[in-house]
DNA sequence: GACAAGATTAGCT
DNA sequence: GCTAATCTTGTCT
């Protein structure tokens, strides 16, 4: 189904990682199968940038685990947390830079029988990809998927765009779960979507 | 080599 | 709301 879909190419991830991180939401995370999809639509994402924001992986210097950051844009950047859990964002920006947009929760949007088999028995609906790493259980996004090309459809994962675009507001507010850098206005969620994180930011408009 | 911290989640109170 | 689980990564010695 998503081969009709409008794929954003590296000149969208090549702008300003602030205005990617708005323009992922709506758009669709999509995980190809041998011969099937699934696929989320984006509704919660985080910016990180490079250089001067010290939440970032990209903050010091290139390391074996940030050097994905550092790379062309349109690329995944895929990390590994707290013992058991993945995290999925995009690689925007000028190479050099070490930007990148973490991909927070989204909302299914295709195969979701698939999802709940990477993702067993979740509590309820809104458990299976409320969170950035729920998201990559239900995907079954890992480390192989890191630093691959996500504007090439034939990839087993890659972001879509529906040709008819839906409308929302858009909520900013201060990232979640960090201890350095928490006061950057860098969080972007579809307002009034179940999907998005619950957190007392939620009501802080910025 | 050793050690502390971490872009989270699940489970319990 | 609070905290343990769990292990890779980066930094320091």
């Amino acid at each position: 189904m998503f081969e009709n879909y409008e794929i954003p190419d590296t000149g969208f991830y090549l702008r300003d990682t602030l205005t990617v991180s708005k323009d992922l939401l709506g758009k669709f995370l999509v995980r190809k199968f041998r011969s099937r999809y699934a696929a989320v639509k984006i509704v919660e994402t985080e910016a990180y940038i490079g250089g001067h924001d010290p939440a970032s992986h990209a903050f010091g210097r290139i390391t074996k685990r940030n050097s994905v950051m550092y790379g062309p844009a349109g690329r995944a950047y895929v990390y590994f947390i707290y013992g058991n859990y993945f995290c999925f964002n995009t690689v925007c920006g000028k190479e050099g830079e070490g930007n990148a947009v973490l991909i927070r929760a989204g909302e299914p949007a295709a195969g979701s029988d698939l999802m709940k088999k990477y993702r067993p028995r979740p509590k309820n609906e809104l458990e299976l990809t409320n969170g950035p790493s729920k998201l990559c259980m239900a995907l079954n996004i890992d480390l192989e998927m890191n630093s691959s090309d996500i504007t090439n459809p034939e990839n087993s994962v890659f972001i879509a765009d529906s040709r008819k675009k839906d409308k929302f507001e858009i909520i900013t507010s201060k990232r979640i779960g960090l201890n350095k850098g928490s006061d950057f206005p860098y969080r972007f969620f579809i307002k009034d979507n179940p999907y998005v994180t619950r957190h007392k930011f939620n009501n802080v408009l910025l």
